[in-house]
DNA sequence: CTTTTGCACTCCCTGCCACGGGGTGCTAAA
DNA sequence: TTTAGCACCCCGTGGCAGGGAGTGCAAAAG
């Protein structure tokens, strides 16, 4: 991979140029010219010299034109400088971070918070949002119950995290009384309570397979029943883990009116192994993190944008967030919103407990 | 609204030349003229005599041509004929017939299941798949369940129609102790236990007040909880009862290019709203219903058909799923599917139990 | 009376061409 | 080093002609 530019290297004015044309090709979408750029920036030169300067720029990888003859159009590089080193970011008004604090205030369970995290960084961007829900691995195991809901087929009921729950049924070899039942989870309960779900998943299938022998029948079966418990778990519901919303806006931003670039951004966003990936990745990020363009190494998102933040609980990273748009977007707006909603989400979850 | 055309007031001829032009439309997307379909008719006619036939047709509004000099296009109500009277459906090969049974194995939760019937309807038909989830006016309570997390805080544990688990965390006014706990839950399951939901809940909320004072005080208690639990029950998920599948597929239908009704629809597929209204329509009608294009009262359907089918359980209506793909549809495949997913998936959700 | 033939006409689509606008690179002058 | 001038490029637009597909109507044929 080249590397990138670095702005040290560029004189002051090739920059200030640099980012005039830049914010113009955000602003308006079409390539822009020499003479444009020398109306616009406050330099007084002439539109022949800026197109020497803009020649020195292609050079480089920044710019490039769609033909000889059209303006130039900052490419993912050139982005990467212009993000990196040039972009001043918008202070958010206090109305919207208010609306965003309201949004997230914690007053129900996490996937209607995540759901709206997301929701709500699309309205306000008018780009799509998207949201990675907590990781499972770090979620840890409060209280598990066990229903009966007849001889042989059993409810578990795993609390984890304070609030969130999970369900599944099983069919156990044989008849358990209620009585037994409520030992089996009392039992478990002294073990694994406030554990982490992973090690409690590993635990049950391996370590107590060898511990089986040692303990008296009701262990036994409780190990037995356990062990389905979290064979089945492990099973399901792999990839229910992002939350996507306002993939529409996307429709109408002009320079991906090609629908089939679009049918495939959002057949990705639907198999969500693409995007995922790519959040994973941002997940040890210290704060923002963007991909942009070709940068991301999935094909699906050329010509588009991913800013993220890892939102956080007490200094665990828990998952993360972001927006996708095209390259040519706001970051300078986009940016911010990212960033407190990130905060604010992980405020939200610390609030719960 | 203007009355339909019956079969029974157009010639042999007519309908023939009318089927014909209606499949070679389907097929083609493109207006058909006399000339073609005097060719591709077996009838020997000339042109010219299909040409008036042609004209009488859009006299009736079955047809009418872009422009002057262009083909005929079948009109919503002429494809209305065409599926009430001149349609004969295909006879699904065994293969997929199979292939519909085996993705609906009762192997999992209801809303797996109904996740992947959507799946299943728009993979198949390469169009756009819905279904409605059980409506839970028609969910029987089977089990009520309280755990404990902390003194005040407890989850309320719903087993509704065998299979299917709905949890919610309630605060309470004062300290319940475990015992106590069950004592209510033993209390509820007797009185309500096989209960339909709707019933339950309003019962609890009207009814047992009514009976508060006369009972004692570890009865009011449970009263007190319920009422809690019902409440809240009734204000959450009221709207998460739609699953959609398949909405990229429509991105390639060629009549809808048009990007911007393309995102109007999928508007309105977020929303539900709309989409929900028309297949409530459709859950009391005997089999197949079909929605063509402006029929259907919303325009965000404008160049759309809805084909759906109610499905049941032991005579009893629980729910509609369909199709929804563009007016120009292959209507002898996809009626067939639909019809055969709904009686499947009445089926599945049957034998679970 | 129905069907066909013939004819004039309409409308769209395509390709062609010309042209203007916005842009470029290069060279020579300031 | 910057600017002015110039030749050139390429896209988008609009006008125009021609061909194709289709139509309606009137008159002839069955």
């Amino acid at each position: 991979m080249v590397s990138n530019i670095d702005s040290s290297q560029l004189s002051e004015r090739s920059l200030h140029l640099f980012k005039s044309l830049v914010e113009h090709f955000i602003e308006d979408g079409t390539p822009v010219g020499s003479r444009t750029l020398a109306r616009d920036s406050k330099l007084n030169l002439s539109p022949a010299t800026i197109r020497n300067v803009m020649a020195d720029l292609e050079e480089l990888g920044l710019l490039n034109s769609p033909h000889i003859s059209a303006g130039r159009v900052p490419t993912a590089r050139g982005y990467r400088l212009f993000v990196d080193s040039l972009l001043s970011v918008d202070h958010l008004d206090s109305a919207e971070v208010d609306q965003i604090a309201r949004e997230l205030a914690p007053k129900d369970d996490v996937p209607a918070l995540m759901q709206r995290a997301s929701s709500m960084l699309s309205d306000i961007t008018r780009l799509a949002g998207v949201v990675m829900l907590p990781r499972p691995e770090q979620s840890r195991l409060r209280q598990i119950e066990f229903v009966a809901l007849s001889a042989r087929r059993i409810l578990v009921i795993l609390v984890v995290n304070e609030r969130e729950v999970q369900n599944r049924i099983i069919n156990t070899a044989r008849d358990f009384s209620p009585a037994e039942l409520q030992q089996v989870s009392n039992y478990l309960n002294e073990i694994f309570a406030g554990k982490e779900l992973n090690y409690v998943r590993a635990t049950i299938l391996d370590e107590l397979e060898k511990m089986k022998e040692q303990v008296n029948q009701s262990m036994q079966a409780a190990i037995e029943m356990a062990q389905t418990a979290f064979d089945a778990e492990a099973t399901t519901e792999p990839d229910d883990d992002l939350l996507f919303s306002g993939q529409t806006n996307l429709m109408d931003v002009a320079e991906l009116a090609d629908i089939d670039r679009l049918k495939k951004l959002f057949e990705s966003f639907n198999q969500k192994r693409d995007i995922l990936h790519l959040l994973e990745q941002a997940i040890n990020a210290d704060g923002i993190q963007i991909f942009i363009g070709e940068e991301s190494g999935y094909d699906v998102l050329d010509n588009y944008s991913v800013v993220t933040a890892p939102y956080e609980v007490g200094g665990q990273m828990l998952g993360v967030l972001g927006v996708i748009g095209p390259t040519r977007m706001h970051y300078e707006r986009v940016i911010p919103i990212v960033d407190i909603t990130a905060r604010m989400l992980g405020c939200a979850l610390n609030t719960r407990n």
